[in-house]
DNA sequence: TGACACACGTTATAGCATAACGCAATTGAT
DNA sequence: ATCAATTGCGTTATGCTATAACGTGTGTCA
C-alpha cells in the first residue's frame, strides 16, 4: 500500500508523500525549506522531518526537484525545455545555474552551455573528476531592482 | 583593549579573535566548520560559537575567507594571485570557484574569466542585479580518481 | 514460503546559525 | 576633558537544518 502508484505519465512513478511533497514545491513561488514543507503538510499526517527528507531525497534523485545551496531550500525544477545537454535519464539535464533574488524570492533556472564548456574544461586540465555542480547568483530580479 | 592592533603589512588589521581564526583556516588542509573552529580554539579561550561566527563575518568582509555553501564550511583565501577582476579594495578579487574533492577534502580556488562573462551576461539580459556568486564542483581530485 | 527491497512512521540526536543582553575599549567630535 | 557613536567581546538561550537508529507494512520474485 506505500508503493508508488504507476500513472499514463512518462515521468517516474511517485508514492503519496512523495507527490505531496513535490505539489507543495510545484505551487510555491520560492524556494522553501524541508521544514516549511513539512508545517504546509501537518494537515495531510506529516509529522516528522524525515518524511519531507526522505520525499526530498527521491525528487533530487528524479531530478524533479533542486537544492539550493546558499539558501538550504528546495525548488521545483523549470529548467527551460532547451534539451542541448539532457543526459538521457528521462528528464535529466546538465549543469544548470540559479539566479535568486533575495527580495522576492523568485527563482530563475538556466543552462549555459558555455559555462558548462569552461568548468568542464578547467576539471579536464586538473584531472578532477567533477560530480555535482552548483552555481547560484543571489541578486535582485528585474522587478525588484527598478 | 579589543582593538585591532595594526601591523606593517598591507592587510587590514585583525583583532585577536580574527587572527585566531583565520589561522586555524589558513593552515588547515580542508575546509572547516565553524564548530569545528571552535573546538580548536578552545584553549585559546574560546567558549561560543558566536566568537567563530563573528570573527567569520569581518574575515568574509575583508576578503580573507570564503563560504562553501555546499558544505556549510569555511577556507581561507588561495586565489591565485591572477588580479584580472580584482575589485581594488586591497586583496579583493571577482568571482571565484571551487573545486571540492569528496574524498580527500582538498578545495582549489579558481577564477574563470569567461565563465564571469556569461554569467554576468545572462544577468544583464534578464536585468538581473547580482550581489553575490556561487561556484562549486564537487567530485574527486586528480590524486584521488586515480 | 522466504528473502529482499523499499516506503513509511517515530523518537532521539547531531550539526549549523543567530537573537538578545550587557560590558569594555576606541574614536572622534564638541 | 567629556560625551556619543562605534566596534569588539563574552554569555545564555534559542532556532533552524539534517540524520541516526529502530521497527512496521507491503509488494516482488525466486
Ligand atoms: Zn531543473
Ligand atoms: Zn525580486
Ligand atoms: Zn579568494
Ligand atoms: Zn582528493
Amino acid at each position: 500500500m506505500n508503493a508508488p502508484v504507476s500513472t499514463p505519465t512518462s515521468a517516474p512513478a511517485l508514492t503519496k508523500n512523495q507527490s505531496l511533497v513535490f505539489d507543495v514545491l510545484d505551487r510555491a513561488d520560492a524556494p522553501m525549506s524541508a521544514y516549511t514543507i513539512l508545517d504546509r503538510l501537518r494537515d495531510h499526517g506529516f509529522r516528522a522531518p524525515l518524511q519531507v527528507y526522505r520525499a526530498l531525497d527521491k525528487l533530487l534523485e528524479f531530478g524533479m526537484v533542486h537544492r539550493l545551496e546558499s539558501l538550504n531550500a528546495f525548488v521545483a525544477c523549470a529548467h527551460p525545455e532547451s534539451e542541448c545537454c539532457g543526459k538521457g535519464h528521462g528528464h535529466g539535464h546538465g549543469t544548470v545555474a540559479f539566479a535568486i533574488c533575495e527580495s522576492c524570492g523568485h527563482v530563475s533556472e538556466f543552462h549555459d552551455h558555455e559555462v558548462d564548456h569552461r568548468l568542464g574544461a578547467w576539471a579536464k586540465a586538473k584531472n578532477f573528476k567533477p560530480a555535482k555542480t552548483t552555481i547560484e547568483i543571489r541578486g535582485l530580479c528585474g522587478a525588484c531592482a527598478a
